[in-house]
DNA sequence: ACCTGAACACCGTTCAAGT
DNA sequence: ACCTGAACACCGTTCAAGT
């Protein structure tokens, strides 16, 4: 649905420059970078680089989709490897780390899940999947309350990123709150 | 410090006029409004508008710090009128209201307080006293762990705002999890 | 079918001229 | 001392012309 249908050699060829470009611009520059800068070093024109990606959102989206694939398979993996609650705080913890690492990274990202652009649709449930994984192992196993839904815990995790994105040495003492409190009470 | 020394009566009219025409503007368009139709609305120049307020922040500031100042007084009425507990729940749910209540608000205000402007300063110790009051009394009363720190509640806070800024009706479940994380753990 | 880049619109910021 | 508003810079977005 989200593969892309044949592009003309060219096009295709464009479309990974601009990818990579933005790439390295992002990191350079945070996701609010000038489009005009990434279509100027991925030489390309201005409306080149709208013709593939309408929105800032498809971009950010093309960029880190991956990454937010492999954030999700890691659930699976982690529920391998671990009991339910370790995978739960693994888990989280990879999501913060993520959100935090690029300033303004965690914002964009939530305000393109939001808008549920056409490219992200995929990203989301999956995203959604792993987190309701990590969940259902976690509840079934009595160690969280039965009350949270799996997009509390994408909502937790992105508070606490955008919360300390400034200060990431708080990010770990706020998250160990944050998971206490998914614990069944008294 | 912050108190602002004698202006001609045009300037000060001027000045008064923008933070007016400010708060009306950022109700309707949020707190990214283009300062140039603050500017229009309020029939300065621009140029009067940047001598005022250098920065979008300075400007912000003077829209919000009353209501911020509101923020922190209200954590000793609520101690006063309250048990601990209590007043930390309520005091924490103000707090999460009003960084929702204009989308980019939450945003906004801690990018501000985050770059600590002069004109921010007073809002900043008065909103952390606020903040180590309700703690302090929650901590003494036994009813929260004793590793929370007074800008905790703050981050945490502004975390659930942020993350519940496009679903409001999520805020108050993220608010409960999130204080229940704040108890001394077993 | 796709690309280019000039053109336009918009907005933040500065500054020379005015009172 | 303060104000004005034109001017400049920057950036997102569109579109006519080209291949």
């Amino acid at each position: 649905m989200t593969t892309p249908r044949p592009m003309r050699a060219d096009a295709r060829r464009n479309y990974e420059r601009i990818v990579a470009t933005a790439r390295e611009v992002f990191v350079e520059q945070g996701p609010e970078a000038p489009l005009d800068d990434i279509a100027r070093r991925a030489e390309v024109g201005a409306g080149t680089l709208y013709r593939h990606f309408p929105a800032r959102e498809d971009l950010v989206a093309a960029v880190y989709s991956a990454a937010i694939q492999h954030n999700s398979n890691l659930a699976y993996q982690l529920l391998d490897e671990h009991d339910p609650w370790d995978a739960l705080v693994l888990w989280m913890r990879e999501q913060v780390h993520f959100g935090v690492q690029k300033r303004g990274l965690a914002a964009t990202l939530k305000a393109a899940m939001d808008k549920d652009s056409a490219t992200f649709a995929q990203c989301k449930s999956t995203l959604n999947e792993a987190a309701a994984a990590v969940l259902k192992a976690a509840q079934d196993a009595g160690v969280v309350r039965d009350d949270v839904k799996p997009r509390d815990l994408l909502l937790l995790g992105h508070g606490v990123a955008v919360a300390t994105e400034a200060t990431p040495e708080d990010s770990e003492r706020l998250l160990t709150i944050t998971l206490d409190g998914l614990k069944p009470q008294r």
